[in-house]
DNA sequence: ATAATTGTTTAGAGCGGTCTAAAAATAAGC
DNA sequence: GCTTATTTTTAGACCGCTCTAAACAATTAT
């Protein structure tokens, strides 16, 4: 049987560590978890111990091809319970992360699968990500951050990194959202502010929006 | 902050105690949460240090206000996420009470007030049961057990009490639903057994089945 | 290359929930 | 009413997950 906070530890090795397979520190991992780096390691062991984790004494962590597994499963059914939530009970973006946060851990294969079917075999969430299928097969999308843009070149917005509220909110504030087409005017070289052209608009953002807003060349 | 595990508990003691206000006692309650009289015992204590429970030692234990306010809540919960499973994604009866026992616990005002309008304020779930609104009002409805109906009189299946899957699976296959009307031709004095008549064909069902069935006058 | 800093692991403890074993209170039998 | 049986509570321990404090390894600086 595997635990709740197993599974969150799995998850945040998944996410910190592209897809669980470059190692992650153990600092980092606990810093993720808001927890101490003793927790981390502890349950690191516990994980090597299940074998959803490799992991030797002071050289960080990856997930096992088990890991990966379990990793994967959480997220689609993270991502269906977010499609679920907007499309159907009306939520907005910067609502769901919290409620699917605890939905994801629901275990029940029929559920998920009939989830999937209700919502017609959604393959974003709102947040642009790609849900897994039931193989756990991603769609991986060629995405750059806005702070990696290049200048002059039109983009289109495809995802976020940060889904905090405060984040998912400025960008509805300022006409952001997925599918939006961001024409990138100037990199500022001494703060790493970003002048974009949003709808015939201009718009100063600065580094740490370019670092969380996702784009692919329009 | 209350916890998964008390919320289990005071939901036992509602269920146990008729609403909660009758006491229950250590040992039923401990047998109802599939765990030692000492374990409850603790639990017990706790909950009436949070004030959810009444409790004097050996005198067993009740809910307060709050306690049934919490556990109205979660059979709120419990009762949509099941009417959803079976109306939304083609559970059977008999399939929903697991996975709703999981789902009960997800916290989130918006979510039931959402999926409560999404389902169209169901006032029963699957079972019969009666679904306690927003204000934990209860529609109560006046049902008896087949064991205890009269001879020669017609009735409707209103609910069940056992929802194990074999018992669910018992009635599915003797055609017997909510809404099925049932006449009791004869009550067996020996052994308790009851001869029922549904849809014009006669059927033998154990005191078992009687005490688990109810029935309200048709 | 040695010292200082940073990162990581171990040791020991606490909390929530469970258990077993034993003691205390209540209920039942005669 | 006294004894026996049952129920309930207490005491002490363990597991999962967390913490702090201290030891240990790795990295960086000088």
């Amino acid at each position: 049987m595997i635990t709740l906070t197993e599974e969150n530890y799995i998850k945040a090795i998944f996410h910190l560590g592209k897809q669980g397979s470059v190692t992650v520190s153990t600092n980092a991992l606990a810093e993720a978890m808001n927890t101490k780096a003793s927790s981390a390691t502890d349950m690191i062991k516990k994980l090597a111990e299940k074998n959803y984790a490799n992991y030797k004494k002071y050289q960080g962590v990856s997930l096992t091809a088990d890991g990966k597994r379990v990793a994967v499963n959480i997220i689609r059914k993270h991502r269906l319970w977010e499609v679920f939530l907007v499309d159907k009970l009306n939520f907005t973006w910067d609502q769901v992360h919290d409620v699917a946060e605890q939905l994801e851990h629901i275990k029940s294969q029929k559920l998920i699968d009939e989830l999937d079917a209700f919502l017609d075999f959604p393959t974003h969430d709102p947040h642009g990500d790609p849900i897994p299928d039931k193989q756990g097969k991603f769609e991986h999308v060629e995405k750059t951050s806005l702070s990696n843009a290049k200048e002059g070149v039109s983009y289109v917005c495809v995802g976020v990194n940060d889904s905090s509220v405060d984040f998912l909110k400025y960008l509805d504030n300022n006409a952001i959202a997925l599918g939006t087409v961001i024409k990138v005017l100037h990199k500022e070289p001494f703060d790493h502010s970003i002048k974009i052209k949003i709808d015939g608009k201009e718009l100063m953002v600065s580094q740490t929006v370019g670092k969380n807003l996702f784009l692919k060349e329009a």
